[in-house]
RNA sequence: GGGCACGUGGUGUAACUUGGAUAGCACGGCAGCUUGCGGAGCUGUUGGUUGCGGGUUCAAAUCCCGCCGUGCCCGCCA
């Protein structure tokens, strides 16, 4: 609460401010001394279910009546016929036992459109974070595969989130850790080195698919897999041609993922390879800072290992007990480290705990101008990490591991790691009903596969057929890049708009569908509003004067009124880290343009024209900003 | 054995964190709307005992307890 003082309020939070400063003082004169809760006023606002019933509403008596042992209805009628109005707060009324604000239009208009059309794209900004610097990891994909429509859900995830932060005033670092060690890179490069090296198509593409069939081929011939697992621990140890290699194809890999990244409009700052997470002397250092938690038994079936009790663990995270065993391995007894291991030591180098010595090199341009930068055995020092939160956008099955790594901080003193590190678990994506196994390659389909490309080509497919048929479309020659940016925003609404934790069936249907609650709907809604702009001959300065005594209570109003609500509504988006938060406004917004474009004329609108004009100006503004952080890049013709 | 997540009309979902007025939206079904600022739209209608049972409360989809169902996790894999 602190925090929003120090803020310019946003239009909403003005009123709802004054509404609750004059209900303290009305309820105050009525019964002063009666007991409140701390902050009752402030949880009683919410909206009325219907228009006619007010703009703002409390259902404060309803808490006082238990205090009175009246009934509420009586209370609400005493405190509304004593409420005096305020600045922007014209009159009362109670129904209900709740006691219903009603806005004055004309003065509230004038004040969202102004700030709406000087702020601009800084609308709906908020200043909560300070410039804190956040990093964000995601989408940490294999690199011996493609983007799966699965991968894909992290990527937007992640992107959104660090959109999300930016507006928030924190500093974002977007990170990709990339694990160029494991059995499916060895399995990648057993196929490279014995099968093909001849790529024939999109290189992820192409690997993925040999991937798969030397995966087969290992189920069924032990030599094989037994070469492979050699060839695993070559690379782990790093310094061999096999591992140099190794590196070179997953590298390869990787810039194709940047591809699809850059496709879908995702952009990021660096990568850390796992590779040089091992050659840096970040294990030994983590190991040195959590000595004190650490045990390294003579004996017994841990015997040579690091571990950590899990009876330590569990007085912090009760809900891990009962497990099945008693210790967590952090270096096998062979020396290396395992996934819980290296991800301490990797969050307490992004909590700058520990320096890594990491290089970087520059890894390859990005079509928004700026490079990504790669950890590398060789390159030249550079800051990042050293941060003050981190949020890992890693679906839900690994929140046992992610609570472990988290604690572990709390129990060598640094509790405020431990309430940093923000595990963003979202639920998995099916295909037909079955989990996604990347191994078996079932993303490979009959004809198109379930990847982010093959996704992203069949909705611009889908989206041309409509598109060519459209005769709104002035610029034919545009029809391309117009299909490309439907399909896009389709995509990535139909995503955004499940919250995270949910499971998410993969259908093609749902995927091509450009109707409804989806992201062509809200992009028509806006196609709409820039062409009457364009017709009225819309300028700014025949806006100038806004005159806001034209707005009415209908569907104006409604409008103005959730303009007003970009700021809140982006804070808890950012906040909760749930994306449809952004989905439901934006369709929220939507409805109820439609809703006043049917019913009040704006061109034809004699002399509110001016004032309309400047509330589609003002909505189109608010919808670039909100698809701005949903990734979307929203078209004047559809 | 223990834990986590999810369960809302035929289907997909929102609201659950912070209890509040008639559970919102879309798809599907049915019936309409175009000489009008864009029909990828709009209007009306159909369909819900919010998995089940208890509890707390003036008030429960929301909080608490117990069940049931589905998925995931508890590896010297990552």
């Amino acid at each position: 609460m602190q925090e929003y003082k120090e803020l310019a309020d946003s239009p909403s939070s003005l009123v709802k401010r004054e509404f609750i400063q004059a209900l303290d003082q009305t309820v105050r004169g009525l019964y002063g001394d009666i007991r409140r809760e701390e902050g009752d006023l402030e949880l009683s606002i919410s909206v009325p279910r219907e228009l006619t019933l007010g703009d703002i509403s409390s259902s404060i008596a309803f808490r006082l009546a238990k205090f009175t042992h009246t009934n509420p209805g009586g209370i609400a009628k005493e405190i509304a016929k004593k409420m005096q109005p305020s600045e922007h707060i014209s009159r009362f009324e109670d129904a209900n036992g709740y006691i219903n604000a009603f806005i004055d239009e004309k003065k509230y208009a004038a004040l969202v459109l102004r700030d709406i059309l000087k702020r601009k794209k800084g609308y709906g900004h908020s200043a909560v974070g300070k410039r804190r610097k956040v990093i964000v990891e995601s989408p940490s994909a294999n690199p011996a595969h493609p983007w799966h429509v699965g991968t894909l859900r992290n990527a937007l995830l992640g992107n959104v989130i660090s959109n999300l932060l930016e507006a928030c005033s924190y500093e974002v670092e977007r990170e990709d850790y990339i694990d160029d060690l494991g059995l499916q890179v060895a399995t990648a490069l057993w196929g490279w080195l014995h099968v093909s090296n001849k790529p024939d198509k999109k290189f992820d593409q192409w690997l993925g698919e040999l991937y798969v069939n030397v995966n087969r081929e290992m189920q069924q011939k032990p030599e094989v897999k037994k070469q492979i697992e050699e060839l695993n621990k070559k690379i782990e140890d790093g310094n061999s041609q096999e591992a140099a290699t190794g590196r070179e194809v997953a590298e390869r890999c990787v810039m194709a993922h940047q591809e699809t990244a850059f496709a879908y409009g995702i952009y990021r700052d660096v990568m850390i390879w796992e590779s040089d997470i091992v050659r840096s002397h970040l294990l030994s250092k983590a190991l040195d800072i959590s000595a004190s938690i650490l045990e390294k038994p003579n004996d017994g079936k841990y015997a040579g290992a690091i571990i950590i009790k899990l009876d330590k663990i569990t007085p912090l995270a009760k809900e891990l007990e009962g497990s099945r065993e008693d210790a967590k391995v952090i270096i096998r007894s062979n020396g290396a480290a395992t996934y819980i291991g290296k991800d301490f030591a990797f969050h307490a180098w992004k909590f700058g705990l520990i320096d890594a010595g990491f290089s970087y090199k520059k890894f390859m341009d990005q079509p928004n101008g700026k490079p990504i930068y790669s950890t590398a055995p060789q390159g030249s020092p550079m800051k990042f990490g050293n941060v003050k939160r981190a949020i890992n956008v890693i679906d839900a099955s690994q929140a046992y591991e992610q609570q472990i790594m988290r604690i572990m901080f709390a129990l060598i003193g640094h509790e405020e790691i431990t309430n940093s590190i923000i595990h963003l678990a979202y639920g998995r994506v099916n295909i037909e009903g079955e989990k996604i196994s990347a191994r078996s390659g079932n993303w490979l389909g009959e004809g198109r596969n379930y990847t982010a490309d093959d996704l992203l080509s069949e909705a611009t497919k889908r989206a041309l057929e409509i598109a060519q048929k459209s005769e709104k479309i002035t610029n034919r020659q545009n029809l391309e890049s117009i299909s490309r940016s439907i399909a896009l925003s389709a995509i990535k609404f139909e995503y955004m708009r499940i919250s995270p934790e949910k499971e998410i069936v993969f259908s093609w249907q749902n995927a091509l569908n450009f109707e409804g609650n989806s992201g062509p709907y809200v992009m028509y809604t806006y196609a709409r509003s820039k062409k009457i702009l364009a017709k009225a001959d819309y300028t700014e300065a025949s806006a100038s004067k806004l005159e806001a005594e034209h707005v009415t209570r209908g569907y104006d109003f409604e409008l103005i009124k959730k303009l007003a609500e970009a700021q809140e509504t982006i804070e808890k988006a950012c906040d909760e880290a749930r994306p449809n938060v952004l989905t439901d406004y934006l369709l929220d917004l939507s409805s109820l343009f439609s809703k006043f474009y049917e019913s009040m004329p704006v061109i034809k609108g004699e002399e509110a024209k001016g004032f309309r004009l400047a509330l589609v100006h003002s909505l189109t503004i608010v919808l670039e900003n909100t698809f701005g952080l949903l990734g979307i890049e929203p078209i004047s013709e559809m």
